[in-house]
RNA sequence: GGCCCCGUCGUCUAGUGGCCUAGGACGCCGCCCUCUCAAGGCGGUAGCGCCGGUUCGAAUCCGGUCGGGGCUACCA
């Protein structure tokens, strides 16, 4: 059958229908279609499968671009960049299909087919078969007059193609081999009644037609490997396809209940990840996990090192649960990763989104704001998990002081003698020259904790509320060297005044 | 119902006949560190669905069984 092929041969495409907001199963596909390409050395093609214009949409495709540009998965040939099989959206390659499916009705590999679902469902029924069998088989060979007669009618044939009196079997990449019984596929609808072509005749056609030799999607499309082996051995009897890809399918991402994690299940989205703070180097680590390991005691690592490694054969063929929780935990691993002024950069969006900031860039920035942010990210880069966390973390060094807001938790945990510590911080505040956190700590505990002999975890606390407006805050001493000592006082004195 | 896939800690996984009294990670629970929260360190919790068989030996191979899932459109 088909030779194996490695090295810069190996050709995978990721083909999504633009219809709704990309799924994180969706980008897993995406993702390990990508590294297939990217360790091979091979090619990678990115075709829209917009065959269906009741249910695709503009907004759906340019969501697809964003997240892989998002991402940073780049395609060498596609939308946007072109390539010699082009165009690449299937809605432009009616042409092609419509001549593709003359050549297989001429041939005979396909054949007008005039019975409705109900007329087959009613001979199933009337020969005491299961109604839910799938179509019958009934217009395979109808005469000249026959057809004629159906015409006559008014109706309009759908195509069908012909499945082969054999049993089909394939060696998919992540699951070894897998045999259909003959008979136990129907023969499907390749083109409308109105002439428009189905996925089932594009999706194949494309593969053959963009030299595809790697085929990866989802388990949920395993049932129809044997209709696509049909039609590209058809394909190669025509002299349109040169061979039939290798088929590999990934697990399926699940959600609760070990059901396959449903569209509206919030985690699905993908944006609802990067809106929340996920930044690609996390959510592509994390979706790479669901069913791919890259070594037995590390979960942690880079693109560069999941390409190192990356190959279909070792994916797992057990469905994967998405986890928020390890998603957010991996996530959190490269957000420390990060080069200081990354993070620092990435933060941005973020304060921008919830008013923190004026500007959505660092650049943007004022001076002020740069050196702010430039002082005050480290301080919160290995407490965060999530890069929205970065506006409750943040938000305090940028407000005024007569603007911060004391959250409600915050000034709950308070307790009696809050009130004398903020008195005597203030005066030690007001007599300390030196700001930096260790002589800071050093002035404020010989009072509050030698001589009040409060314990240090309650001594601080009112300071750290009176400062941030939170019970959890970055570091309370290094949060008050850079608010200064005039903006500390007035924060204390503040929270003093209302107890 | 039919066809197909899957079955190791709660979850994601390592494991391809002896290295497994099953390893890692997330979660969870303790302890340490500590100005909060994290991070970090240390320790703990918990699993080979079941039954047969093959073998000196099985998480690993075979059969069965049970369970879960997917597909079953003129959607993709």
């Amino acid at each position: 059958m088909t030779t194996p092929v490695s090295g810069a041969d190996v050709r995978v495409r990721f083909c999504p229908s633009p219809t709704g907001t990309p799924h994180v199963g969706l980008i897993r596909t995406a993702l390990f279609n990508w590294a297939q390409a990217r360790h091979h050395g091979g090619t990678f093609v990115f075709r829209i499968e917009d065959t269906d214009a009741a249910r695709d949409s503009q907004e759906s495709y340019d969501q697809l671009l964003d997240a892989l540009h998002w991402l940073g998965l780049d395609w060498d040939e596609g939308v946007e960049v072109g390539g010699p099989d082009g165009p690449y959206r299937q809605s432009e390659r009616a042409a092609i299909y419509a001549d593709v499916a003359d050549k297989l009705l001429a041939s005979g590999h396909a054949y007008e087919s005039f019975s409705t679902p109900e007329e087959i469902e009613a001979r199933h029924r009337a020969a005491g078969r299961d109604p839910k069998l799938g179509y019958d088989g009934y217009d395979r060979d109808l005469t000249k007059e026959q057809k004629a007669a159906f015409l006559a009618e008014g109706r309009t044939p759908v195509l069908r193609l012909r499945m082969p009196a054999e049993d089909i079997t394939f060696t998919d990449l992540v699951r070894g081999e897998v045999t259909f019984a003959a008979g136990s596929v129907p023969d499907f609808v390749i083109v409308r009644g109105n002439g428009q072509p189905l996925y089932t005749l594009t999706n194949p056609l494309d593969d053959a037609l963009m030299r595809i030799t790697h085929v990866l999607r989802g388990e949920d499309l395993l049932s129809s490997t044997p209709r696509q082996i049909a039609l590209h051995r058809a394909l190669t009897e025509l002299g349109i396809a040169e061979r039939v890809p290798s088929y590999g399918h990934l697990p399926m991402v699940t959600g609760e209940g070990n059901k396959k994690l449903s569209k509206r299940a919030p985690e699905s989205n993908l944006f609802l990840h990067r809106e929340r703070g996920f930044i690609p180097e996390g959510l592509l680590n994390y979706l790479a996990l669901l069913g791919w390991s890259i070594s037995p005691d590390n979960d942690i690592f880079t693109q560069a090192e999941m390409l190192a490694a990356f190959d279909v054969s070792d994916v797992n063929p057990n469905p994967a649960r998405f986890d928020q929780k390890k998603a957010e935990a991996i996530n959190a691993a490269h957000l420390r990763l990060l080069p200081a002024e990354d993070f620092r950069a990435r933060l941005v969006p973020y304060l921008h989104e919830a008013g923190v900031v004026p500007a959505a860039t660092f650049e943007e920035l004022t001076a002020e704001h740069q050196q702010l942010l430039t002082v005050a990210a480290p301080l919160v880069q290995e407490r965060m998990t999530l890069l929205g966390e970065a506006p409750g973390m943040l938000g305090f060094l940028f407000a005024a002081d007569d603007a911060l807001v004391v959250e409600e938790d915050a000034r709950a945990a308070l307790r009696p003698e809050a009130a004398e510590v903020l008195d005597r911080s203030i005066r030690v505040l007001e007599g300390l020259e030196d700001l930096t956190p260790e002589p800071q700590q050093a002035a404020l505990k010989a009072v509050l904790v030698e001589e009040m002999g409060i314990k240090p975890r309650f001594a601080f606390a009112p300071l750290r509320v009176a400062i941030t407006g939170r019970r959890v805050s970055p570091p309370l001493f290094e949060s008050i060297e850079i608010l200064g000592k005039e903006s500390a006082l007035a924060r204390l004195r503040a929270l003093r005044s209302t107890l």
